[in-house]
Parts: structure tokens; C-alpha cells; sequence
DNA sequence: TATTGTTATACTCTATAACTATA
DNA sequence: TATAGTTATAGAGTATAACAATA
């Protein structure tokens, strides 16, 4: 910064052999795209937030799905695969894990014995209240990213998008 | 709509043994989460993506690679999985996937005998040029979902995110 | 010794197929 | 037969550790 200039900017005695580390790279069209700057953006969040609430020992998928059961109690993991577009087996494991560590329960429904009503147990809804500490300060840093009333235009364009390609 | 309506809305015959699949879930909280929000749109984005690169051979990971290769030829792989925050042995699996479809080549550099150059190939810059089509295509659909230089917005508060959660 | 790259190995997330239990 | 769920297995994608080649 302040410091004594190279009086002879002399260039380097052989051709670069390999450019900076730091020199960004050049990105063509790709800046400009959508879906790159969106997968861009969800990496570095879902890294950043995977960071935070590694010590609670929940990933932030698993943190989507307690809040989801919170707010839906009973809910059948067909029903939950299919909101989310995972098959269920993949759920089936995923709810596994999340059984297995006490999180959340699996009570055969009464009247149709088919199916399971998934429910957050308390040491669950304990784990899921302190992620969503750590998810909501992820929330307010994004903010002041963001003009005033711009979330909720990002918001519904970014919901227009899901709706519009989720099927 | 305009149509008849249900005179009786009477009940159903029992007590619902599964709500509708038709039906929403509550998301709560979630609904309202950036973070959120980013992951469903680009989780539709990828699988919408993935089906029409299928054809191609190529996912819409291996296009970024391809596109950034195109734009920054002789690029090294450690300076490329940098770009991407990879480990650099999780390209090199990859790139050895591209290697062997040919589409794109590794030379040793003449200078620092260390690094190897990397550049596309000509069936390289053929796939590209044909997902670019699919990409655009694509991209465009998204501008029919935003209002007027919404798209310029966009891109300049998920690059802000990226950015900010970068490292 | 430091840097670039590869191979061996493992873990996570996802899916398909085959299965069990229930209706 | 159809629906809800599980288990076995396999494929991406990623990472850590150990290694080889080059500087």
C-alpha cells in the first residue's frame, strides 16, 4: 500500500509461468447466467451454514427437515419425500439418521397402519430451536447484502423459479 | 373458477386418514429464508438442467468446467478447483472423467514442468456449444418469470452472497 | 522443502430394485 | 392389487491421506 514504489517496474525475468493464485478468473457468459450465480451463491451458503451448525451435529438439509415436521406434526415421509422431490428411500435414511440420533419419532397411525406419523421429539425441537439461532444470523448477514424491500422480491422471483422448474 | 359450486360442502365420509398429496405443506419460517429459498430454486434449476444436457453427456457441473476452460485456456487444475473451492482431488476425478470423453486434453507445461496446461479439445468445444443452447434456453424461460431489469439485480445480490460467503 | 498432480479410500446424498406390512 | 415404508446396492460428488514428479 503506502510502501516504496519499484522505481523500474521491471517485468519478471520469464514469462509467468503459471498466473497469480489471486487473478480472478474470467467467467464469459457464465457471469451472466442465472443458474450459475444461483448454484454460486447456494454453495457458499450451504458451507457456511453447514460450518455453523456442525457443532449441534445437523446439516442444513436435516435442519429443513425438523422445521418442516414442526410445523406439519404427523406428517407421512411419502408426503414429505414428495415436498421435497427426493424419493422416498432416499428420505427413508435420512429420517433413519435423524431417528437414530433421537431427534424425531415414528408412530405407526391408528386408523391406517400403513403409514407413520413423523413428529419432533423434545431433544428435536431443543436442536432445531438452536439452529434456527444460527440459520436466523446467517439471515441478517444476508440482509446487509441487500437494498431495503429487496428480500422479498428475491424471495418470490427465487420461489417463481423452484415453482416454475419443479416439475 | 366459474364453476359450480359445491352446494353441500359436505365432509368427508371419515376423519382424513392422509391429507390430500395435493396439499401444501406449512413451511413456517423457512418460506421466509434466503438460504432456503436458494437451495429449492437451484435444486429445480440442476434437475431441470441435468435433462437436457442428458442427451449430451454432460452434467451441469462438467458445462462450468468446460466454459471456464474455454475462457481461460492453459488454466492449471489447482488454480481451476481454487476458482471453484474444491480440493484439488476432487477435479482431478473429475477432470480425469472429461479427459477420457475426450473433451478436454492436459499438456505438461514446457516452462514448470509441474503443472499441466488444460484447454478443450474440438469435441469439446462442440458439446459446449451444443449445452450452451440448452443453457439459453433455459435462461430465457427465467426471464419470463422477472419483471424488467429484475435479471441485472439478480445476479448482482447472489454474487454479493457468493462473495460474501466465500471463504 | 514446496508445489502440482494422482491414486487409494471413505463418507454423504441420491436413486433403482426387491422386499415387508397393511389396506 | 395398491400404498407406505424399509433394506440392499450402486452411482455421483466430495474429502483426507499417502504418494510421485518437478522445482
Amino acid at each position: 500500500m503506502g510502501h516504496a514504489r519499484n522505481p523500474t517496474p521491471r517485468r519478471p525475468a520469464r514469462a509467468a509461468p503459471h498466473p497469480a493464485a489471486a487473478a480472478p478468473l474470467e467467467l464469459g457468459k457464465l457471469a451472466g447466467y442465472l443458474g450459475y450465480q444461483i448454484r454460486q451463491a447456494q454453495s457458499a451458503i450451504f458451507r457456511d451454514l453447514a460450518r455453523a451448525t456442525r457443532p449441534l451435529g445437523v446439516t442444513p438439509g436435516e435442519f429443513s427437515l425438523l422445521a418442516t415436521l414442526q410445523h406439519n406434526p404427523g406428517l407421512s415421509s411419502l408426503r414429505l419425500a414428495q415436498a421435497y422431490r427426493l424419493d422416498k428411500t432416499s428420505l427413508s435414511l435420512a429420517l433413519k439418521r435423524l431417528a437414530g440420533r433421537g431427534l424425531i419419532a415414528s408412530n405407526r397411525n391408528a386408523g391406517d397402519r400403513r403409514y407413520h406419523a413423523l413428529a419432533l421429539t423434545a431433544a428435536g425441537r431443543d436442536v432445531l430451536r438452536r439452529a434456527t439461532r444460527r440459520i436466523e444470523a446467517q439471515e441478517r448477514a444476508m440482509d446487509a447484502l441487500l437494498g431495503p424491500g429487496e428480500r422479498p422480491l428475491l424471495l418470490d422471483r427465487l420461489g417463481r423459479i423452484a415453482a416454475a422448474f419443479g416439475r
